[in-house]
DNA sequence: TTAAATCCTACTGGATTAATAGGGTTTAAG
DNA sequence: CTTAAACCCTATTAATCCAGTAGGATTTAA
């Protein structure tokens, strides 16, 4: 149930691009990337080519040149990015809606391991697909802020927040939920 | 995010043998499983000595012989039936609960994507953890009996449905619910 | 004694992963 | 016009994993 390594770098270059794009920066180069998430470079390169050719991110040649996103992070979805660089969500072929495939048992329609598994590929879409970059980015830069970190970017200093109470935990609805919800009503 | 095939089999062969315990079989041979379900055989021994090795099923050799499995399907999750032979549920290492990893990032506590990954872990978890052997035994034999089909084990008395055991988290839609949530046979 | 089953170890071809290597092309600035 | 910094493109590779295959050794019931 792994994500490569590859789609990591590809959504934490994403996630960079969108916290980058939050605070105006224009472009954002591959060697900056490489060296403040401590990635290799040569291997980043051709991970952008794919992003770029899927008309995620768009390129700035040349000198001072660099990336930025191609849209705006609300519609970017993260389950696109996944199925763009490692394929289907889905735990196996036959429950696949992107990429469905017929499975090698007898009798697929009474298969319970394939109810199991279309349970277990709808949780996972129903997460990857319903948060985009926009999410991910705003959960990080409240992180960040909360801590009082200064973002990576910019210079300005931004005030502490206070924490307030902690709302009690959702078992349903998921971390990302949570701190999204803490703040916009 | 894939099930490896050797996971599919593994949990294929697992739900074989609980529905021949529900039917009372004693002995399923790897044979017969290889036959009716399409698998390699080769392949199935030795994934059958993973099985073995974990205590999931025991065997009687020589003639005659065959596997069963070592505990009520009740006692089996998937979940560690999937760890077993694939390794964590977790998407990435950092969100890992049966094997934690740090993760290269700079900055773990504020990293956004391993809020998201963890949620995914957590579905995922959710899902697997929860049913076990029983429940997709129990669904597969629903689907089976609902269509007329008649059982791989030619016809013995007709087994008792035992009804699951009631879980906490009602709110968790999905197919296995629904099913499982149906009280008609 | 034999047939049918599990048990055990090794091997293998192919694919995938996670990069590295080495240049080519474009652009801004001096 | 030159140069440095960036993206662009293709090839290669070491290691690992995947999905089996191979060949027997051992155990047991009839």
């Amino acid at each position: 149930m792994r994500l490569s390594k590859k789609g990591e770098y590809a959504l934490r270059s994403l996630i960079f691009l969108g916290m980058a794009a939050e605070v105006k920066r224009e472009l954002v180069q591959i060697s900056a990337l490489a060296d403040r998430e401590k990635l290799p470079i040569k291997f980043l390169e051709q991970i952008f080519q794919v992003l770029k050719e899927a008309g995620l991110v768009e390129s700035q040649r040349g000198k001072f040149g660099g990336y930025r996103l191609a849209k705006p992070a609300r519609e970017i979805p993260i389950g696109d990015v996944v199925r763009l660089i490692d394929g289907p969500l889905a735990p196996i072929g036959c429950v696949s809606q992107s990429a469905y495939e017929k499975c090698s048992c007898p009798d697929e329609t009474h298969c319970g391991l394939r109810m199991l598994m279309l349970d277990v590929r709808n949780a996972i879409a129903g997460i990857l697909d319903r948060y985009t970059l926009a999410d991910v980015v705003e959960v990080t830069l409240r992180k960040l802020r909360r801590s009082g970190v200064p973002l990576p970017f910019s210079v300005e200093g931004t005030p502490r927040l206070t924490r307030r109470r902690r709302t009690r935990f959702d078992e349903t609805e998921g971390v990302l939920h949570q701190i999204l919800g803490e703040y916009s009503i």
